[in-house]
Formats: C-alpha cells, sequence, structure tokens
DNA sequence: ATACTAAATTTGTATATACATTTACCAGAT
DNA sequence: ATCTGGTAAATGTATATACAAATTTAGTAT
C-alpha cells in the first residue's frame, strides 16, 4: 500500500489516502478512523509517521482527535448563513431570515487609546481615547462571529453606563439621534487567532473572513470602526454588483 | 527559559517565544533564525521538539524553511490591493488603478460536463457541456488570482476557436453582442489547495478569499460562472454599503 | 443496582538516533 | 579566473522507545 520507492513522503501517502477515503465516502462525518496503532500496523509504518498524516488532516479541519478517545472525521457544515453585504439588515435578521436564533454576548467593555488604525477611519485628533466593546454573535447558540467595536470617547461616554443588549444601533439612533447612513467594509482572508479558535471552538485554526467597517451618519460622520470575524464554514456573504458600461480588459 | 513544569508543552513555549520575538522585533523579515540544533542546545530540548515549534511557525505562514539553507523569517506583505465590489471594473482596471502591471495567461480550455454547481447558475437543462477556462491572473508578475470560468457549450462554442488574450469581457460584448449587466458574487474563505498553493509559490496552504460568481446580461441571461481564488495576503475587497431607514437590533 | 477503583486503550509529548536530500562553501586542478 | 568535486551544514523523513494524560471499559466491593 504505502510504498518506500515512490518519491512521496510515507506520512503524505497516508494523508491522501484518508482523502481518496473521504472522497469515496468509505469514511462518513463522525465515523471513527483507527488507531494510530492500528494504522501504523495496517501502512506497515511507526506510529510517529501515522501521527503526521494525521496531524496534516488535524489542520486542515478534517477529522479532530482527542486524547484517550481516538480520531473521528469531523462534523461538516450543515447549515449554511448568507450575509448581503448591499444593505446591511444586521447579523440578527440576516440570522433570523435563514430561521436560526440569533443572541450574542458582551465579552469586555474599556476605555483604550487608539492606534492609528482607529483613529484615522475615526477622523480623531488630540484625544485619542474609544469605547471598545468586544462582543461575541451566536447564531442557534453557536458562535459565529467575534466583533470588536470602537466608538471615540467623549460623544459617546454614556455608552458604558448603558444596558447593551439590544445592539448598537438603536443606541446610535435613540440616544444619540443619528441617522446611520453607510458603512465602507472591508474584508479579506485570515487564519483564527488563539482565541477565536477557542471561541469557534475549532481544533485548529481555521480559514475565517476578517471584515472591517466604518460606519457613517448621513452628514458623512464616522459613527464606529468594527473588526469583525466570521467562521468561514458556515457563513458566506453575497454581493450583487453592477458592471460599467464599458469595460477594457480582463477578467 | 522552558520549564517543564509548565502546563504548557515545550514546544509551545517554543513557538511562543519565537512569537515574542518578532513582537519585539528582535526578528524581522528576512532574517535567518538559528539552526535547529542551535536551537535545540539553546532551550535544552532535542532538534525533533524545537521542528515541532518551528513547523507550526510554517503552517502559519510567519517562516519559511528551505533545506539545506536554513529557516527565515517570511517575507512581509509590501504592497496591498483593494478590489472594489461594487461595481466590477475588471481585474485588469482594478490592478492598473494600484499602479501595477495586469497580465493574465490561460492554462486550460476543455468542455465538460458541468454538474449541479454549475448547471443550476446557468440555467441549464439537457446539454450539460460547458467551456471549462482556467486562468491565472498576475499583478507586477506575481501570481493574484486563480480563475475558472464556466460558459454554457452550445452558444458559446465559438470561444474555443478564439484568441482570448483580451479577456472574455470584449468577446462577450463584440463576439456575441452581449450587454453585461450585473454580477451575483458570493464568498467566502478558504485554504488553498494543492495547485493554489504551488501556484502563489506558498510553503503551505494559507487562507484565500474564494469568490463564486454569476454574470448577467441585461435581460437577466446567465453569461457565466467564476470560481476564483484570491490569495488573502496582498489582496482586500471593498464594499460599500447602505443602511436600511430602521434596523430593529444588532451589531 | 450503585459507586468506586483499577486496568486498558488512545492520543500527546519528548528523547535519541540514523540516514536522505538540498544547499553552500572551499580546495584544488585546469 | 573558472570549473570540478568533495565536504560540511541544514532541513526532511523515518524508526524506536518511554512516559504522560485523558477516556473508556471492566471489575469489584458495598
Amino acid at each position: 500500500m504505502i510504498q518506500p520507492q515512490k518519491r512521496q513522503p510515507k506520512y503524505v501517502q497516508i494523508y491522501h489516502w484518508f482523502q481518496e477515503q473521504l472522497q469515496a465516502e468509505k469514511l462518513k462525518t463522525g465515523d471513527q478512523i483507527p488507531t494510530e496503532t492500528a494504522l501504523a500496523r495496517q501502512f506497515n509504518v511507526t506510529r510517529m509517521t501515522v501521527r503526521k498524516a494525521l496531524h496534516r488532516l488535524v489542520v486542515e479541519g478534517i477529522i479532530t482527535r482527542t486524547r484517550g478517545k481516538g480520531s473521528f472525521v469531523a462534523a461538516e457544515t450543515n447549515k449554511n448563513f448568507i450575509f448581503s453585504l448591499n444593505t446591511i439588515t444586521g447579523f440578527f435578521n440576516d440570522i433570523r431570515r435563514s430561521g436560526s436564533q440569533p443572541a450574542f454576548k458582551v465579552n469586555r467593555v474599556e476605555i483604550i487609546q487608539a492606534d492609528a488604525k482607529i483613529a484615522d477611519p475615526l477622523q480623531l485628533s488630540g484625544d485619542l481615547r474609544v469605547i471598545y466593546i468586544l462582543r461575541t454573535f451566536f447564531a442557534d447558540e453557536e458562535p459565529a462571529l467575534i466583533q470588536g467595536t470602537y466608538l471615540p470617547y467623549e460623544p459617546f461616554k454614556r455608552v458604558m453606563e448603558m444596558d447593551l443588549s439590544k445592539g448598537m444601533y438603536p443606541i446610535y439612533r435613540e440616544n444619540f439621534n443619528l441617522r446611520l447612513h453607510h458603512a465602507d467594509q472591508t474584508f479579506t482572508a485570515v487564519m483564527s487567532n488563539s482565541f477565536e479558535t477557542r471561541t469557534f471552538g475549532f481544533d485548529s485554526p481555521q480559514p475565517c473572513i476578517f471584515l472591517e467597517w466604518v460606519l457613517y451618519d448621513d452628514i458623512n460622520r464616522p459613527i464606529e470602526v468594527c473588526y469583525c470575524t466570521y467562521r468561514s464554514d458556515k457563513y458566506k456573504f453575497n454581493v450583487v454588483s453592477s458592471l460599467p458600461v464599458q469595460l477594457s480588459m480582463a477578467p
């Protein structure tokens, strides 16, 4: 089965063998895979070599392993959510529209000094204090999104004493009489950091969508800066874009 | 330095030690880090333990290692490109606007049978043949984007004989008299597959933006389905979104 | 039956060793 | 100077072994 004369290392061959088994559905979600010692015997290699192959599968989120229990094919994505970016309706509405139960909890509220990445978009000068609110959002009690919100301290200091359980947008609108208008959003893909990995319940860092936005009111004043990390295994984003009349070239 | 009585494994401690060194800028981009044997001596552990720590840094794209040469702090992102998704101006225009030189090459053109993921958005029924065009796009001769385009075979079969070097949009417009109107785009974060990892020149799979779109003409007929993988270390995306008048809740 | 204990199982960490493969470097011959 | 070949150095692969830690299983005493 595992051929030493091939140019590929043994552990890569074992890794590929598992991918084939999964492709052929001989291994399905939740299945326990043979133990390290059994695999070592099966492929006639040492346990350490098997472990290298399995480790690669763990890193890619294909299997999960638990000391004392064994290794299992990871639960696959059962439900997918799609967020529309054309009009921001808010996490709660997006999740409700999918028929699931949204929730969030506040992890932290504190006053910090803004660095350039926060101060520039908020157009701060002089007073660099900002209110930092770290929240985790859930869909059906499963963490979906970790969000850090930054607000200029002076105009928003009343927020510190407020009940945040209804979310920030009603506070902006009702307590501060702001008319929210648009958001400038930039996103990219990142690996989850250790806090995110833990919060999302991943076994190892996984690719996530990192979305930063600046929220503006109707007279183009920046209200908040948000850094969001969405788990990408269950959440997708949608944008409907128009095309200009004339396009010069590819794609 | 490395304390066995701590609850953290030694290799994790070594991994964190490197992160601190990088944070404190005692290690900078391009620096060679000490050899495995030197580190093993320094931390009083075996070479294999050092390797476990270094492997973790490789997986996260923090260092690169070359057999016979050594280990080096990975080159950091020097230039960032931002693609706007509000109006699609095309890869070429986006890159040119950033002051760089765009290019692409055609990796493959072939006729294949569409599966549901292709046939559904193209609204195919009966004839499931599609033209599959695999292209790699470059910015300043560096691969930026791998794109697979799917076209219904019958109406577009003339494409097979055409010169694709000017891109697809001029062909749609001039050779097929189509008026391109809008695109429905969905994206998420994925790890690069082996082809993408190789093409992008990564040492290990890295997080990428996976963007699928369906391009429509002015009478809402689907023209093409595209699957794109963008390297996320240098490319970001921007969307400016509006907010509806009334928002019920968070974020 | 229930509760506790002990053993077996399984994965995690760490060491030690050997050899392979790639690269860099230097000495010596041309 | 230039090319060649050998050697050293560095990382890659693989084996073998030991013990740790977590979980399950089985058994035993109450």
